[in-house]
DNA sequence: GTCTATAGCGGGATAGAC
DNA sequence: GTCTATCCCGCTATAGAC
């Protein structure tokens, strides 16, 4: 089973899933060819088809992909301590997570109506999954006293949204940069539960 | 300059972009044909273009329209009082606007990438003269002394990123269930600024 | 104002040589 | 694994009859 001499899918595969999203992310999953992302990787677009079944295929692997990391990275980061250093952890972690990402945020977000109904339900499950996380302090918080939380459901859905608008302006910027966004948004979120 | 006998364009000109705006929003622009639209109005492809020069344009409409309706709506509040009062004011206003107008909103905020230069900052412009009639309420809170707020912009870009954020999840439902989602979002929009 | 018909182009995907 | 060539389809937009 030795790999075959002249092989490059190992370079290549990533390259293509590389061009797929920068490209999906600037234009639109409808909007860009496999003939644009063949380019783009300096192929053929015939040769597209060694690396993917299909466009569709290819777009949920890339969606897919970006939640399993996310969803990885969560449970690598097993937030612990009291509901609110547990939410000012879950706060930071998702910003440092998605600020390096904006490509994959950008597709994950906008390219769930060209999804097929059976990848859709696939990826949509993980990102239940991901607002169950936050979902979950935010009820130990109101159990503990330290929130006062009227509908947990619609406070998670309310954080999330706010957190992940600000890939919507965020631009280039270093460490320091992010702290200070980390520091901000923090701020802002822990008022919004508490007393 | 009478009207001419059998003209339907006082009527099919709305439906057109009705049509338009369902299946963009569905659909998203780059996968929607001029063919689809026709049909959902139930004219042929080529009857479009009494209505519209080309389909670039037909989506400027949409967003722009929804734009001038909203910077309308924002004009005709005229929000006073204390900067609570009108951050209060404005909050619900948002909430109310946007909540009946799913479809818009979705188009508004998924189709930026597929409006040509020229139209791209024409919609932009809209949007950041929306996003200055908050900043200016939290700048006078902040003067007022009613508000702690680090950056009055990315505050800003926060909260309505968690208002907008409602279309993600908001389904059908009454009135009553508005006047809840607004207590809801206003109660955590205050004291995400508040001391 | 709407129709039918079509020009002209570009799309996804496949076949077969190398 | 990549190439060239191509099938077949659907797209936007236009032309000209009614």
């Amino acid at each position: 089973m030795a790999r075959k001499q002249g092989s490059h899918s190992d370079i290549t595969g990533p390259k293509v899933r590389a061009a797929a999203l920068r490209l999906i992310a600037r234009h639109g999953y409808a909007a860009v060819s496999m003939r644009q992302i063949a380019a783009e990787v300096g192929i053929q677009a015939g040769a597209l088809y060694n690396y993917t079944p299909d466009k569709q295929t290819l777009l949920f692997d890339l969606m897919h992909g970006h939640m399993v990391d996310l969803l990885g990275a969560v449970e690598a980061a097993d937030f612990d301590g009291t509901a609110l250093a547990q939410l000012e952890a879950f706060t930071r972690f998702h910003i440092q997570f998605h600020l390096p990402r904006a490509d994959q945020v950008f597709v994950s977000y906008m390219e769930l109506r060209n999804l097929s109904d059976e990848n859709f339900a696939t990826v949509e499950a993980k990102r239940r999954e991901y607002e169950n996380a936050l979902e979950r302090i935010l009820r130990v918080g109101e159990v503990e006293g330290t929130f006062h939380i009227p509908d947990p459901r619609i406070t998670t859905m309310a954080i999330i949204a706010m957190l992940t608008g600000i890939s919507n302006w965020y631009r280039a910027g270093g460490r320091l940069e992010t702290d200070k966004i980390e520091a901000i948004y923090w701020d802002m979120v822990r008022r919004s539960v508490t007393a």
